[in-house]
DNA sequence: CTGAAAGCGCTTACAG
DNA sequence: CTGAAAGCGCTTACAG
């Protein structure tokens, strides 16, 4: 029996006689054999890995989408690297994408809100590896996301409709600190619902904040401590909010009856902190994310235009109230 | 000039012209040239990839470990390849470990809380993969962790200190379940310490619970209904400690003035919850167990019952309260 | 349906 | 310090 006929009935190809498949299955079973994948991968071109970028590898957004992409490439044999952006005690800059990490090494990969930048694009167009991204889009490939605006919206006219008029927002980006889509969409929709509705926007109550529930604490703390607050404040993400509320609370302001919050995830902790938020469905993301892709690592082509927007809905908790 | 020489100019071996090699450097930047990785791992036996197992990936204490031990390979020129073992649907059963993911694709692998099987052992050691566990130990591995029951003793004592002597425990698994050490420590612990203080142990006080925030959540609101509940509860991790203190809120029992509430973990929601808990230091761990396996990559025999115990300590927040 | 042969792109002794 | 050659273990046309 030659190597080309073992590698066949290994690989289920056809072409190979079920009883010759048989008796290759079974002396592969009895020795533990298992093709090596360096080979395979230097005969073939392809590696059966894809992989997954992401700027924080240990945050509840992105270890989700990596966990549920993995599950779903899993089932069809693939396995996933992990690439974690992350740059220690760096905030705005994140690890390139460079070719130790790609070339050669993988057959597809899934960006989780990597603001990609043209360098990162030319190495990826020249290495020809297929690509989808999730959150913030990648520029000529397929992207999986929620509508940010429309989910701010929904945030922040729930809080129009409490009667708040004094409304503040935790989460502005500096719009050059990064490419990122997400916190600039929602800060957008934000000032353009208060707008509608003619409620002053004041700059003193808009914070800036590098994402984290650290960030928005301290920042929340400063703004709840001045005389003049907002009676509503909207937060662009649950983790900030997490860290808003524990302002709050840190200064006896009470949740919701001197201060609503509300934020936009879902986060599995937000049941817990009884925080109003706007869903969106993380795992799905990945899963569509991964159904997208594994169709590319095959040859075929996906429409470079292609926007899966995920549905989002208001889910009302106790952390907001009508405004007295 | 040779592959050879172009080869050992790449790869930083002596035995080269100063002058040879940057010429190969110089011609290898202009041409975005990278060495295949298949290719190298073909010949040389090395993949460069660490394999990180883990039960559940998008929990945050797996989340960060993972992460951090991808941050410590990489600096040595590693990449990471996750290994998620959940299993859609199930909490006893993960995946097992397959020569599909290990069989000359992993340099080495680092394993957190798995209970790692006899047969999972014998393919392992088939193989000659070198292994280092994080908290449940691999036998005949390294092993990083903290001292579980230290901790459980730690929170246990700790109000028992405020004169607590109705106090339950949320966490305990039924032994059969699972090969994991550390819920039966944890649980051991607290039963020691009641003990020793001539504290009554209620069996209906004593919650099974498969580890998550949402089944501590079910049973806790189970528990505290009853006319007979316990004013302190310890929990074996702070997860599930947010769920216990949710079922309080939401039955309108105050926490610390009704139910003093101790977790074990230091996530870092703890503080937002103001979560009274006993600290221990997860990325740490993750880096720990990167560098023991990092020399074992080159060669080096690490003492096989090597047991690295990382510190923990008590964090008092406002969910603990004297007894009345 | 099966086999012989080329080739994937490196690394590693070995010789010089 | 450098090069020629073998070899790592597969997959893929191609021939039969």
């Amino acid at each position: 029996m030659s190597v080309a006929t073992v590698s066949r009935a290994l690989r289920g190809l056809d072409r190979v006689n079920e009883a010759t498949r048989e008796r290759v299955l079974a002396a592969a079973a009895a020795l533990h054999y298992v093709a090596s994948p360096s080979a395979s991968s230097l005969a073939s071109g392809r590696t059966g890995v894809v992989g997954v970028a992401v700027p924080f590898g240990d945050r509840w957004f992105f270890a989700t989408v990596l966990s549920s992409i993995a599950r779903r490439v899993r089932a069809q044999g693939y396995q996933v690297m992990l690439l974690d952006l992350e740059q220690q005690g760096q905030h705005e800059d994140r690890l390139p994408l460079t070719s130790d990490m790609l070339a050669k090494r993988l057959d597809g990969i899934i960006t989780v809100n990597i603001a990609v930048t043209g360098a990162e694009i030319a190495l990826i167009d020249r290495l020809g590896i297929p690509l989808v991204s999730v959150g913030t889009r990648v520029p000529g490939r397929p992207v999986v996301r929620i509508d940010d605006a429309a989910a701010a919206r929904l945030a922040t006219e729930h809080v129009v409709g409490l009667g708040h008029t004094k409304i503040g927002y935790v989460g502005r980006v500096p719009p050059q600190a990064t490419g990122l889509t997400t916190p600039a969409h929602r800060f957008e929709a934000f000032t353009q619902v208060l707008s509608e509705h003619r409620i002053p926007l004041r700059s003193t109550w808009v914070l800036d904040s590098d994402w984290t529930m650290d960030d928005a604490f301290r920042d929340a703390t400063a703004l709840l401590r001045r005389t003049q607050r907002p009676t509503a404040l909207v937060v662009g993400s649950d983790e900030m909010a997490f860290g808003v509320m524990n302002a709050a609370r840190r200064l006896g302001i009470q949740v919701p009856h001197d201060l609503s919050v509300v934020g936009i995830d879902d986060h599995p902790f937000s049941d817990v902190l009884d925080l109003s938020t706007v869903r969106q469905d993380v795992v799905g993301q990945g899963l569509a994310a991964a159904d997208l892709l594994l169709p590319m690592l095959r040859g075929r082509r996906q429409d470079p235009a292609l926007e899966q927007v995920e549905p989002i809905r208001l889910i009302e908790r106790g952390s907001t109230y009508p405004a007295v």
